[in-house]
RNA sequence: GGGCGGGUGGUGGAAUUGGUAGACACGCAAGACUUAAAAUCUUGUGGCCGCAAGGUCGUGUGGGUUCAAGUCCCACCUCGCCCACCA
């Protein structure tokens, strides 16, 4: 009778069975429905579910089975990331098979998904070690080579002295690697790089169109590709004798302070500061400097940002706008890959620059002085100013404000033919190479001359080899088998031995499950059904780097010709995390709740729903055993309630048998399904679980009446089917057991339809409205609802209650929210 | 340093976007049932005063706008996340 827990795992266990015999839940494309594509970012096969992954899945699940019961075509995939590199330090530990390693995870982590009663289509299972899948992977690398989308470039890059591996910028967090957390070293080798910078313009303004993403993850994206427009500056550079020996290029976003250049600085890196030193007294000293930078980590040279270090180049740069000779420095506070790698310096009006001069005793004039001091002296400056201000010092834009100049200074300066205007961007090109085995080798090849070619096509996939030795360097190098390419002529040729980064497979999965077995990347056609995916779903981490990368593959895709869309995801949602005693659940601290655990102790349908219940999805969730069991306490609630249908009495209620106890329920039914189902639209699950709950609690009131009338049995027929059907995203196991219960069909109540409701059984006939004298609440009214203002004045003026604060104080105001409130102003 | 979010009972959280603050739930307390416990049910539960009716204070702090402020404006305190020498 009860729903005890070996009854509870009776009914998940025989309805997850069920839904997989009937494939309920298998995605067929049909043009005639609407379709509804729900994503959660697949996870990578760690070993078991933790409570992030249940809470990102139940999300997921319920809009999922929330869209099927409103009539969609739902497309509701799983896979897995499954590429990277704990399978291969697994490997390095145990001598294990990264395949076998990742494969048992898998198999873990899908068994714990099914006992959770998610409603996946399994015949669209993904997982990014298949070669079926990096086949594409490799299929489409050689599109963007052939296109000009991926190239090598020598470059100095972020080596990851742990991990044995060079890290991309995003991957560097606080001069970090972001998986080892080791200090990251500088170090030069030749890299294969996939050229999203092609794409930055787009990628900013196209975030323009994402309305239903969360405002700071765009935000996030619009500072990471950090777009900035100025002016490149040319100026000429001259040597102690004022020779000009050469020239060179300054980016800058503030040309309204050109005329307070006082000098030019550049990156340890930029190539000129050899060049012109080369031969020099100062060369030694130059040159230990640039080796000093460039040998530091990341970290070092960020960490120490307040103590900037620079030398003295011993030439000149000629301002173009005064013709005033500066001193050229090398200082370690410019960046060699922003702008141009060099800078010109305006100490007081950049912080930097400031500090710097003051430090090696450089001059500092004003151009600007700020409003509220218009005769500030540069020697009682103890910091840059950098707001805006009126031009002083600047010739012929002197008494402007520093802004007009700024667009005026721009103008004139391109127009004398010093200086074009630019667009710079923070974006980098993305670093794809990894001196690592478990990931999709790059399907390229040397020729003789030492250039990259591509793997023909008819010999893709290229397969990762098994003998391979683990723990020295980079493993695909060790082996026999792979080392070489024999081309169709008989022909040996070195065989590129890095493989991509995994986040190279996570940016078009999303493509791959519209259609998982095609003999072709996608079928255009099939793509364009599915895409974009309408519900993308996961965690904030993943905010900058996956979803950018997916946002600029998406467009490649789309300039391949392979699809329409140019945008991947039409809602995204960033899920909180899940926290016990205020803390993140990590196995380091020791406090995490098993997802098995809470399962088998209050089942699938509880947990989901005590999920959903605790907290809004984008807020942090805070663990509670205690409610965990409350949540189950209102599903036998519900399990009880179902006891009550009576399948004598159909539903067909004669209105005008209604007395006043059952018209006031039936309006609440109606108002509980409009309630629910706007909160489903708005992901707000908490306050949707908290009016069924409501309901619940009227019902008990109103059951205790049940038997004296057809139309109440009738009545709780309605609300028994009602509250089922509003439940079964949340819970549905427990809502296919009422269902076949009570209705005993061969449908699932999966297609059964969503609850529909009545505009016209919302309105009331009396309605309360509060009323206030001078803002304080001092009564209650019911009135009937289309009272007058002038009706509820004269109720609310005549009332004691209200009477004993106005007195005899003359009414100065009366004000009437209609519906609402009533104001008395005295 | 820059950007983005937050701060509401013992706890998780509601509040139709300016209109009854604390919905709903957890916890707690008292009672019913029970030999007892668990479960279940009933009642109460922001602080202060009061037996009660009721009064009064109350959404991080201080000011302001308004008939009316958790919600809007200004200043400040504080927590979290992201980015960080970007010229």
């Amino acid at each position: 009778m009860s729903y005890t827990i070996d009854k509870i795992k009776e009914i998940e266990s025989k309805w997850q069975k069920n839904w997989a015999e009937d494939a309920v839940f298998k995605a067929v494309k049909d043009a005639s429905k609407p379709k509804y594509y729900c994503l959660e970012m697949y996870p990578y096969p760690s070993g078991k579910l933790h409570m992030g992954h249940v809470r990102n899945y139940t999300i997921g699940d319920v809009l999922a089975r929330f869209r099927r019961q409103q009539g969609y075509n739902v497309l509701y995939p799983m896979g897995f990331d499954s590429f990277g590199l704990p399978a291969e330090n697994a490997a390095i530990k145990n001598q294990s098979d990264p395949q076998d390693w990742t494969e048992e995870r898998m198999t873990d982590m899908v068994a714990q998904m099914k006992t959770m009663g998610l409603s996946y289509d399994w015949d669209r299972f993904l997982f990014s070690h298949s070669d079926d899948y990096y086949k594409w992977n490799q299929w489409l690398f050689i599109q963007m080579f052939k296109k000009g989308l991926a190239y090598k470039k020598k470059s100095v890059v972020n080596w990851d002295p742990v991990d044995q591996t060079v890290l991309a910028n995003e991957q560097v967090i606080d001069g970090k690697g972001w998986r080892s957390g080791a200090e990251v070293e500088k170090k030069e080798i030749s890299q294969w790089f996939i050229k999203i910078t092609d794409y930055s313009e787009e990628l900013l303004r196209d975030l323009e169109k994402l309305n239903n993403w969360p405002e700071r993850v765009k935000t996030m994206q619009r500072n990471w590709i950090g777009k900035s427009q100025g002016s490149v500056i040319r100026f000429d550079v001259v040597d102690a004798d004022s020779e000009k020996i050469d020239e060179l290029e300054t980016f800058t976003t503030r040309p309204d302070t050109v005329f307070g250049i006082e000098y030019v600085v550049l990156a340890a890196e930029h190539p000129k500061c050899k060049e012109w030193t080369a031969g020099k007294s100062n060369e030694q000293e130059v040159n230990t400097f640039i080796h000093d930078v460039t040998k530091q980590s990341t970290i070092e040279r960020v960490g120490d940002a307040q103590e900037k270090k620079g030398v003295d180049l011993g030439v000149f740069a000629v301002n173009p706008v005064n013709g005033r000779r500066v001193p050229i420095w090398i200082a370690d506070y410019v960046l060699m890959d922003y702008g141009t790698g060099a800078v010109m310096a305006v100490p007081a009006h950049d912080t930097r620059d400031f500090k710097f001069a003051k430090k090696y005793d450089l001059p500092i004039s004003l151009v600007i002085a700020p409003s509220d001091q218009p005769d500030l002296n540069v020697e009682d400056m103890t910091e840059a100013f950098v707001e805006v201000g009126t031009m002083v010092n600047s010739e012929q834009f002197n008494g402007l404000s520093s802004d007009q100049a700024k667009a005026d200074i721009a103008d004139w300066m391109a127009s004398k033919g010093y200086s074009h205007k630019a667009t710079t961007f923070r974006l980098k090109d993305w670093l794809i190479s990894r001196q690592r085995y478990w990931g999709t080798p790059i399907p390229i090849y040397y020729d003789d001359a030492g250039h990259p070619q591509p793997i023909p096509e008819e010999d893709l996939p290229v397969k990762l080899p098994k003998d391979v030795v683990f723990g020295q360097g980079n493993p695909l190098e060790t082996s026999e088998s792979f080392q070489y390419y024999v081309a169709k002529d008989g022909k040996r040729y070195r065989r590129e031995t890095d493989t991509m980064d995994t986040f190279f497979d996570s940016s078009w999965y999303f493509i791959r499950y519209a259609d998982l077995n095609s003999d072709k990347i996608i079928d255009r056609d099939t793509a364009n059904y599915w895409m974009p995916v309408d519900q993308y779903i996961g965690g904030i981490e993943h905010a900058i780097l996956h979803l950018l990368y997916s946002r600029f593959f998406t467009k490649v895709f789309r300039d391949l010709d392979l699809i329409d869309v140019d945008e991947p995801f039409n809602r995204l949602l960033t899920q909180g995390m899940v926290l016990l005693h205020g803390e993140v659940m990590s196995k380091s601290k020791g406090n995490v709740v098993d997802p098995d655990d809470m399962i088998g102790k209050y089942g699938a349908d509880a947990v989901r729903l005590f999920i959903l219940f605790a907290a809004p999805p984008e807020d942090q969730l805070e663990w509670n055993d205690r409610a965990v069991e409350g949540a189950w306490r209102f599903l036998n609630r519900i399990y009880l309630f179902a006891d009550l249908f009576n399948k004598e009495v159909d539903d067909d209620i004669d209105e005008a048998q209604m007395d006043g106890a059952d018209r006031d329920m039936e309006r609440l039914r109606h108002e509980t399904i409009k309630k629910v189902t706007e909160d489903f639209e708005h992901y707000k699950f908490n306050t949707a679980i908290s009016s069924l709950m409501i309901l619940m609690n009227e019902v008990d009131k109103y059951k205790k009446n049940v038997g004296d009338s057809e139309t109440k049995k009738k009545i709780i027929n309605r609300l028994i089917r009602t509250v089922n059907k509003l439940l079964a995203p949340i819970a549905p196991h427990l809502s296919e057991e009422i269902y076949q219960l009570i209705d005993g069909t061969e449908k699932s109540i999966v297609t059964s339809g969503w609850p529909a409701y009545d505009e016209k059984a919302l309105i009331q006939e009396t309605i309360q409205i509060v009323a206030q004298v001078n803002g304080k609440l001092r009564g209650k009214f019911q009135i009937p609802a289309d009272s007058s203002e002038e009706q509820v004045k004269d109720l609310v003026l005549a009332d004691e209650g209200i009477k004993k604060y106005t007195q005899d104080k003359p009414i100065r105001k009366f004000v009437y929210v209609k519906g609402k409130i009533a104001n008395v102003v005295v």
